[in-house]
DNA sequence: ATTTGAAGGACCC
DNA sequence: CACCAGGGTCCTTCATCG
């Protein structure tokens, strides 16, 4: 709040309290008239939307300041001496980090844009010049840079500053050439150098320097004279142990100059210590004026000094990055290329309500947009409209669609609905991003199959298929194609199938729809979709699970599924009441009983197949140590449930209860030919192990082999998979469970009870073996639903048979979650949907598929 | 408890 | 006469749940 005395004389010189961007004193500023150059920037926007706006701005910024500085002030000593301790042992931590032994320069064309043009155009040397329209200026020359003239001002203003400024249109083809050059210079010095921008590069020249026996400012200065007799342009350098320095002491001897900051720690200080921190990367104006104001933070130094605050205040990592700063510490090593995140395009127009207008407005940006998705080979998805409004509010509203697209139909159908939402509204730009890349064709390895090019062939029958960048008309993945509901060929793939449930989503979207260009009258909202039918619709894009390709090794490694589910000893009850492993006597009506007891005996022999191998897999271990030291004193506690039967429970969330629906095995089949036969989703298919995942009838054909009659039937989400003797038709097992979204990992299968009937135990086979395949047709139809993960619920019952079940789950392929121990109260979800407490399990379904191929597939002949 | 998506900002050139 | 871009990145916060 020491606004000084600028703020005493607001009515007098108003202007002195607009604080603009050109008020910071850049490269090529001396000697400007300051004062006047802010007046006629005053005068020219006071009253303005936009400068309406900027109060506001400077309104909200004032709030966060006091807000800053009253919790500053309310820290007590002792909080203060905590957040020391903090920092002291941080400090350390960073210090331990420094790196002085690589040699960074960062290299920065001097206006660079306008240096081009009078390149190109030599008749504009001396003159002032802007390269840019009258709306916006790119760059200034340094001619108009004496008039105050500067990039990020409007060209009106620029005018008004500079009668004679003479303007350039931006022609960005003319700078990456310039660029180009400029970049062939500096990959001599480092061939992995980091272009921050068309004009400024990141060199690593430390093996330069070492090897040639040079200074980095003989480096620096080579470097530049080489880059100006390549390209005719000037470049100024910093020469330093980090990046960020290195960019900092490149804009002391602006233009055409070079400032070389010693490695060496106490010259770092001393260079630290007086900076002003707005110096620095990545702290802008709001971040200046609250550490500045609110913290008295006015040197890189003082972040050291104020430390404390800093950590009371700001988030772990931004308190890391200023304290970071205050050491003088910068990244020094070169980190992966990066690759974009995302894609966009905008415009601005006078502002306006007209809907029509800005539906038309909206089909040229995702248009253009969509062009230049192809341009580029990417495909994305989610989407995200950007609205400036006529008081320049800034909206953005996001999407994620189902499928990676790049079409300006898609682009703009989805556009569409998200504008919609927000009329009527006055608008002055329009912009929309893609972002969320599909992996597939961003690191698309030409030798590699990918399943995203593999339905871009198959979908449009390309011809040039090594052509790495993918053509866009063609290639690109639609869902506005009127695809008939037709199964009778093969050549449909999985995607297929699900444009076809999205279309039919879509029919009933478009219903609703008004077409832009028409008078909107029809008003009724869109149900919120939330039946059954409508999740299974709703999964995502179905892709490789790459995140677990660790994994791979070792569970395709352990995999011997064959002799665990072959059939041992079976347990049955001797003159229907007596166990015949144990003797045990338990009579007939104790099902629940019956079907413990042998579930023990189960695992009391995976157990012993289990003793030699050990389990490679620790769920625990491959938590990630977080920042948060919160000790997680979670209570194993039992509290036996009122075991209710979780389908209930379930009924209650979808009450729409009709009937099931009945899909015979020939049905499932069907559904299963719209895979494609050769797709791998295996992450890791280098390795020769199986290629195809059991498909939903090796596993009915294999288990008809085994006397056994399976069947699913679905509603909505849910499903139930029975499994009878073929002969006699008595049930032997069944599985319960739904398909439905979980919270960031899309559908997931969730098996509610497995459960096998006394029947089984008149069965020739195995338990495990029953149990093996009605989980398996449920473990298919989840996957076939676009279920990436299984769920399920250890019940614990006693300590014994609940370790055992977990054993037997975890030998199967499912990890532990959580427990569910029914003393939290987040853990009430968990019992109301599971129906008890328990180990909450996950897996992996495609790896459970992968893992059981070779029951199914081998069985089958 | 963990992860994700959405919205909004700050910042850079 | 009025007129303040467009392409990105990264961060923080919040919601959420059957």
């Amino acid at each position: 709040m020491d606004n000084g005395e600028s703020s005493t004389n607001n009515s007098s010189r108003p202007w002195e309290s607009y604080n603009t961007v050109f008020t910071n004193a850049k490269a090529g500023m001396e000697g400007v008239d300051k004062e006047k150059v802010q007046r006629i920037v005053y005068e020219l926007s006071k009253g303005s939307k936009y400068f309406q706006n900027e109060e506001r701005k400077e309104t909200l910024m004032k709030q966060k300041i006091e807000h800053m500085h009253d919790r500053s002030a309310k820290l007590s000593s002792s909080d203060l001496s905590n957040y020391q301790k903090v920092v002291d042992r941080r400090i350390l931590e960073l210090e331990a980090t420094r790196d002085l032994s690589r040699i960074w320069l960062h290299v920065d064309m001097d206006a660079f844009y306008a240096a081009v043009e009078t390149l190109s155009n030599p008749s504009l040397g001396g003159k002032p010049m802007a390269v840019g329209g009258l709306s916006m200026i790119s760059t200034a020359n340094y001619e108009a840079r004496k008039f105050g003239v500067r990039a990020a001002m409007p060209g009106f203003i620029a005018r008004k500053l500079c009668p004679d400024l003479i303007f350039v249109p931006v022609d960005f083809t003319k700078y990456t050439h310039y660029s180009e050059l400029a970049r062939k210079v500096f990959r001599n010095y480092d061939p992995q150098f980091i272009a921050g921008s068309l004009d400024e590069a990141y060199l690593d020249i430390t093996e330069v320097c070492r090897e040639r026996g040079l200074s980095g400012g003989e480096i620096a200065e080579e470097l530049r004279s080489s880059v100006y007799s390549e390209t005719g342009l000037t470049c100024s350098a910093g020469v330093a142990a980090n990046r960020l320095l290195a960019k900092v002491c490149s804009d002391i001897n602006k233009p055409n100059g070079q400032f070389i900051l010693q490695n060496d720690r106490s010259t770092v200080m001393t260079f630290i210590s007086s900076l002003p921190i707005r110096k620095i990367g990545g702290i802008g104006k709001v971040t200046e004026h609250i550490l500045k104001d609110a913290l008295g933070i006015k040197t890189c130094e003082d972040m050291v000094q104020k430390g404390s605050l800093l950590y009371a205040l700001f988030s772990q990592s931004s308190a890391d990055f200023f304290l970071s700063v205050g050491l003088g510490l910068g990244e020094t090593d070169t980190p992966q290329a990066r690759s974009r995140k995302s894609i966009s395009c905008e415009r601005t127009f006078s502002a306006t309500e007209d809907e029509k207008l800005l539906y038309s407005k909206l089909a040229e940006i995702a248009e253009m947009l969509s062009d230049d998705m192809k341009k580029e080979g990417l495909i994305a998805r989610t989407l995200t409209l950007k609205l400036k409004t006529a008081t320049f509010e800034i909206r953005s509203r996001a999407v994620s669609l189902k499928r990676y697209t790049c079409s300006s139909e898609d682009i703009l159908k989805h556009a569409t609905k998200l504008l919609k939402a927000e009329l009527p509204v006055s608008v002055r730009l329009i912009g929309l991003r893609m972002s969320q890349f599909s992996d597939e064709i961003r690191h698309s390895d030409p030798s590699q199959e990918t399943i995203t090019k593999f339905i871009v062939q198959k979908d449009f029958s390309r011809q040039n298929l090594d052509d790495n960048k993918i053509d866009a008309s063609k290639n690109c993945l639609s869902n506005d194609e009127s695809m008939s509901l037709s199964f009778d060929t093969h050549e449909t793939s999985y995607d297929q199938l699900k444009d076809v449930l999205e279309n039919e989503e879509q029919s009933q979207l478009d219903a609703n729809k008004v077409p832009p260009n028409q008078e909107c009258t029809r008003k009724e909202e869109r149900p919120q979709v939330l039946e059954g039918d409508a999740l299974l619709i709703k999964h995502k894009e179905y892709k490789p699970d790459t995140s677990h390709s660790m994994n791979d090794n070792s569970s395709a490694q352990n995999s011997e599924p064959v002799t665990l589910f072959l059939p041992i000893e079976p347990l049955f009850w001797i003159d229907g009441y007596k166990c015949n492993l144990c003797g045990i006597e338990l009579p007939p009506s104790f099902v629940e009983e019956r079907q413990e007891h042998s579930d023990f005996h189960l695992a009391q022999r995976l157990q012993n197949e289990e003793s030699g191998s050990s389990s490679s897999t620790t769920p625990t271990s491959k938590r990630r140590i977080l920042g948060k030291e919160k000790a997680n004193s979670k209570p194993k506690k039992q509290k036996q449930s009122e075991k209710d039967d979780a389908t209930c429970h379930l009924v209650l969330y979808y009450p729409h209860t009709i009937s099931f629906q009945e899909r015979t095995p020939e049905e499932m089949k069907m559904a299963l030919n719209l895979i494609p036969p050769k797709l791998n989703l295996s992450p890791s298919n280098s390795l020769g192990e199986p290629k195809s995942l059991p498909s939903m009838s090796d596993i009915l054909t294999s288990s008809r082999a085994r006397n056994l009659d399976l069947k699913i039937q679905t509603l909505g989400p849910f499903f139930r998979v029975t499994g009878k003797n073929a002969d006699t038709g008595g049930e032997i097992g069944r599985a319960e469970g739904v398909v439905r979204p979980w919270f960031g990992q899309g559908l997931v299968l969730h098996l509610d009870t497995i459960r096998l009937t006394k029947e089984t135990m008149k069965m020739d086979k195995s338990v495990l073996g029953v149990g093996l395949y009605v989980g398996a047709v449920a473990i298919r139809h989840g996957y076939d639903c676009g279920c990436r993960t299984a769920q399920l619920l250890a019940i614990y019952d006693s300590d014994l048979y609940h370790s055992k079940l977990v054993r037997f789950y975890r030998r199967i392929g499912f990890e532990e979650v959580k427990e569910v121990s029914g003393s939290l109260i987040g853990d009430m979800a968990d019992m109301l949907v599971w129906g008890g407490v328990g180990t909450r399990m996950d897996a992996n379904i495609h790896h459970l598929l992968l893992k059981w191929s070779k029951v199914f597939l081998k069985s089958n002949v």
